[in-house]
DNA sequence: GATGGCGTAGTAACCGGTTACTCGACAAGT
DNA sequence: ACTTGTCGAGTAACCGGTTACTACGCCATC
């Protein structure tokens, strides 16, 4: 019982069966006539030597679809995870295989990674999750796109901002600044006034957009904001409970409602509020952002976003012939899930 | 401003430099003498012509490290989500891509994508999650171990049962019995003597695991245990929590404490407690199982499993040189996380 | 019976790299 | 001056497939 030392090839196959590597090949693709009793002997003999031939050799030869390739931070966060999911599914539904890379935020990792997909001649690089806007970013994501561009590959921005005109960049993202005017109005319709926001991080793209859309709803209501409400905060858990400690220790009636920027972050504020002896939404609001699981878990009315359906488009549109110079970014719409997070206020006013 | 109509290749680059194709490899892989001038010439023109070697055909001449392939059932899942976070950072870490394919549970899907792996020359195919034991299961992964070992690629079973001698397949999982043992235990200590299984789901082996050690931990401490506690239920967030209802609905003090079987199950049954008007801990303990999100959330006490590790642990194992055919399964040890969801109950006995 | 067409199968070139082998030039040794 | 050795570069074979082109046998046709 000697182990197959070698792989078996074309070749061992014609051999076996008799015939030419031409006639197996043909036997196998099927789209050249071969007579049934060669045929048979062709498929009798891969079948004997369990024979598969080797994608790479093919795909020198023939053009055959490249695979997509997602690049994420992490794929424990559920944001994440979802989004990857539908890439994942498209591609599969496409024919495509799926590469996965996490870069755990570093950038070196992430230069890598687009290198080695350039040599894979993957179709496209589909670069997800949120970042922080400076010029080391722009430029080093648009010299990502030429260079994927040159090598005949795509790339799609996901959930992160467009690179402007002349940059062969593709772009899908969420609304955020509708999702977070939205959500902002609901809790100035249930009656509540000092909204803290829970998430401040200029710079960051994510957070600055959710912003921009809490300020927008004060304003369009013509109802005053005040700037101290804005609460600096990392997107994750931990920095939302120390934050939201921090805020219940400094003055406790401040404040009647929470924006938190993420529902991973109102985890953790839903958890200093509770230790502080404060119910929900009893004696304070709070809404997050996101729904992803924790906020089925805690009740938490928030703002939906069909993330498997941003990652389906994200190859939809990197597997379309679209033009990424001149293609203008998909914005993907929200809505509000309402669960039991949020009090209407007497409407005594 | 003509677009590049064909891929620049490495006689492109030769001629542009007037040197050989095998100089300029040579001067790019830098392990034979170049002459310095030459080999300037050489990265000159590589620069200016974009040059990126394809790696599919270098892989046909050279035998370079193949892709790890992961299968799972959804990424959406936490449980597996950190397992393929920890495959995919120690293939990273060993110099190899990540293959990802969810499968949503469908066999075909399975079937097709390991062979396709076949045909890729995938140094690993790692199958993750627990699967419904059956003849069917048993002949597939069997047919499954042999195509790939015929191939040159290594299967790791991942959290599923071993297939037993003469079949080449590595397997990994976690101590899911002795875990159940601890965390029963841990609950029969603190007092409780009627303690609901929720989970209950003959031939699912992560299942039927778990519920042997949480009966071995009645027997081991000479309690007798009732087999009607033992419930029924899908391991999903909803099953947990109609199962619960249910069962409050039939006979409310029936058990004092619940084992779940997993923490998604437990987050489930905990909605359906507390809308029952009861309390957590006060009036019902609940212990899960997994350490994932929702117990941090909801304060579980639960048997955390090294999730990651898990997934490093399948690559490691994967690219070592061990014989598939004899190495014993590889087996994580757990440990329990003690939150806030458990009362000591009266010592007065 | 020579010619042409059709249906099968084989030969060899090609995809884009790597590398064993060959070869010329030049320096050192006798 | 001739051999020998070394260095650097080129030629061509090879990796494992696909496919354009060629060749052959057979039948119908003129």
């Amino acid at each position: 019982m000697s182990g197959p030392a070698r792989r078996v090839t074309i070749r061992d196959v014609a051999k076996h069966a008799g015939v030419s590597v031409a006639t197996v090949s043909r036997a196998l693709a099927g789209d050249y006539p071969v007579q049934p009793s060669t045929r048979r002997k062709v498929l009798r003999a891969v079948r004997e030597l369990d024979y598969v031939p080797n994608a790479q050799a093919r795909a020198l030869s023939v053009a055959s679809p490249g695979a997509v390739a997602i690049v994420v931070n992490s794929v424990n966060t559920a944001y994440y995870a979802y989004i990857a999911q539908g890439v994942e599914k498209q591609a599969a539904a496409e024919g495509r295989l799926s590469l996965i890379c996490t870069t755990g935020g570093d950038p070196e990792r992430e230069l890598a990674f687009v290198q080695t997909m350039r040599e894979q001649r993957a179709e496209a690089v589909i670069l997800v999750g949120s970042v922080i806007l400076d010029d080391d970013y722009l430029q080093r994501m648009t010299r990502y796109a030429h260079a994927l561009a040159a090598s005949g590959s795509r790339l799609v921005l996901c959930s992160r901002p467009p690179l402007g005109e002349g940059v062969p960049a593709l772009t899908v993202g969420f609304d955020n600044t509708g999702g977070a005017h939205a959500i902002t109005a609901h809790l100035l319709s249930a009656g509540h006034r000092r909204i803290l926001y829970l998430g401040l991080r200029p710079g960051h793209t994510t957070s600055d957009t959710r912003v921009a859309g809490y300020r927008a709803a004060f304003a369009d209501l013509g109802i005053e904001h005040d700037p101290a409400l804005e609460t600096r905060c990392d997107f994750d858990r931990r920095s939302g409970y120390t934050a939201m400690k921090q805020r219940l220790a400094d003055g406790p009636g401040d404040f009647t409602a929470v924006f938190a920027a993420t529902d991973v972050i109102a985890a953790g504020a839903v958890q200093a509020i509770r230790e502080h002896g404060l119910r929900i939404p009893d004696d304070i609001s709070i809404v997050g952002y996101d729904d992803v699981p924790p906020a089925e878990d805690i009740g938490l009315t928030t703002v939906h976003l069909p993330h498997t359906e941003l990652g389906r488009a994200a190859v939809r549109l990197a597997l379309s012939s679209k033009d990424p110079l001149t293609e203008p970014p998909i914005t993907l719409g929200t809505h509000i899930v309402v669960r039991s997070s949020v009090k209407r206020l007497g409407s005594g006013r």
